[in-house]
This record gives structure tokens, C-alpha cells and sequence, in this order.
DNA sequence: GTTCCTGCAAAAGCTTTGCAGAAGA
DNA sequence: TCTTCTGCAAAGCTTTTGCAGGAAC
């Protein structure tokens, strides 16, 4: 099973992006990972690997993954933007109690405008807001 | 035909908020503009009215709306948030080349996702981004 | 009189920019 | 050597917070 994690310095090279340990690392990072992290979170977690990161390179990396098309940025909360590699087809749901984004399966491709006929779309996004399970059995359990 | 313009004071009395003259022009232009302004085009467009007016109780009036249920905050670009006024469901298309964003109708509720049936989904976005009629015209003119 | 609201200033926090040094081709 | 990249520091911008004065009830 593919999970787009096998060969990061192929998937740059594709993208004509040069290999650097940061933007690999970077890379495999959001790859692996399923939270959606922040810079703040991406950079905390790398540093153990490489001690003498910047945050500065970050925000360039993802920039550049961005750019390429590599990863999305999500801007569901406002302040603070997450990150995501683009996978497959899936939105996203936040927990407007505990802050905890989730994908969920959807056919983005089945949500359609007759409006912007004339207009050129490349990128669908869906998200929702609620409360997830977990906090629904918190606030139960409170009650 | 309602356009949710006709009597702000009483919008705010049901939902218990107090109408300052503050809080009534900035519905006020909320329900009148369709343009998704940010907290800095509607804090310049009030000063007109009101001279004397300051951002931060743009900002305290747009929490307030917003925690009561009476606009909506989108994070479609990151950094800045725009303000749109709770009307009926529709979709935003953010052009990626002129920053131009339209409404697109489109039936939120036929948007549906079975992972989440244990989760309590109280707020339902669907945006896109791409290039507009406008921008398109214009590329293919300069070619 | 008491509560709530406004507006100024300052602080906080995320992101971008400039630049010097390092790394890679 | 020349180009590209990294990382530090500083700046830029949006948003939040604290607080004193004022308005509403």
C-alpha cells in the first residue's frame, strides 16, 4: 500500500526541489504524521533530529511545499495555520472544545458549483466545526 | 424579500445583546456588503459614520457576533480574517490570482460524512480556490 | 450606584524579510 | 566560482489584553 512515506528525496526531485536533510526531514514529517501540525509543532518535533533548525527554514520549507503543491495549508482556526500533505481526497473536522482536527472520507469531486461554470477550480476544501466524540462523552460524564 | 437588513436593533435584542450605535452600524455593514471585508476595510469604512471609532471594539463586536451565532469568520487565506454575515448556505471561491472572493450556492447539508455519526456537527464550510472568470479573461488577453 | 461598553496603548504571537555565512554543484 | 540554502535577528502585521473613562440602566 502506497503512503506517499517510501521516498521522499524522489518526491522533491519530481518537484525539482533540491534535497536538503530540512526539506526531507520536513517532508517526512508531514507524511508521517496525521495531526495537521503548526510550524511551532513541526519545528519542536525536528529538532531533535536536526539541533540547529530555524524556524525561519521551516516557514520557507513549507512554503515551497506549498508552492509545489506538495502539501496544503489549512486555515480552519485562524492565528495559527496548519499543514497537511496532500493525500487523498478527505476533509477535515475541528472540535471547537478541544481544538482536535480529524479527516473524514468525502468525494470532493461530488460537491459542485453551477455557478463557476466559467471559472477555472483546483482545489475543493471542506471542513466542519462541532464537537467531537470524545468531548460529547466528557461533557456527558460532567453532567 | 428578506435580506436579514431590515432591523438590526432587533436581531441584537434577540440574541440579548445591547445596541450601541457601534455594534448596529457594524451588522449594519456586515448585512449590506457581500465582499468578506476584513476587520480593516470595515473599521475604515465605519470611521465615516462614526470618527471616533476604534479597532479594538471592531474586533470585541465581531467576537460578539461571532460567539452568538451571528456572522461567520472565514480563514480561507490565513493571517487576516474576513467577516461574513450568516445568511444562507453558500460556498466561497477564493481567486487565486486576485484575491476576489464570491459566493457560490451550493446545499451544505447534501455535504455529508457517515465517519462522523458519533460527532455533533454544528457548522458546515465548503470553499474553493482557482482562478476567476475575470482573472481568466484577462490571462488569455495578454497571450 | 452598578454594570457594561468604548477606545487608547501596550503586549503577544505568527509570519516575513534581510543578510551573512555555509553548503552544494 | 557561482548559485542556492540555512539560520539568526529584526521587522511587520494581525489580534488580544489591560485599564481608565464614559455611557446605559
Amino acid at each position: 500500500m502506497k503512503n506517499g512515506f517510501e521516498d521522499i528525496p524522489a518526491k522533491l526531485a519530481e518537484r525539482k526541489i533540491r534535497p536538503s536533510i530540512q526539506r526531507i526531514k520536513v517532508l517526512e514529517y508531514l507524511s508521517k504524521t496525521e495531526c495537521h501540525p503548526t510550524v511551532e509543532k513541526i519545528y519542536q518535533d525536528l529538532l531533535n533530529d536536526i539541533p540547529t533548525l530555524s524556524k525561519s527554514t521551516v516557514y520557507n520549507t513549507l512554503k515551497l511545499f506549498y508552492d509545489t503543491g506538495l502539501i496544503k495549508i489549512l486555515n480552519i482556526e485562524g492565528y495559527e495555520s496548519r499543514y497537511d500533505s496532500v493525500t487523498q481526497n478527505h476533509g477535515h473536522f475541528i472540535c471547537a472544545e478541544c481544538g482536535a482536527i480529524y479527516n473524514f472520507k468525502i468525494d470532493i469531486d461530488l460537491v459542485e458549483a453551477e455557478e463557476l461554470t466559467d471559472f477555472k477550480v483546483f482545489d475543493k476544501n471542506v471542513y466542519f466545526k462541532g464537537i467531537c466524540q470524545k468531548c460529547l462523552l466528557n461533557i456527558n460524564l460532567n453532567n
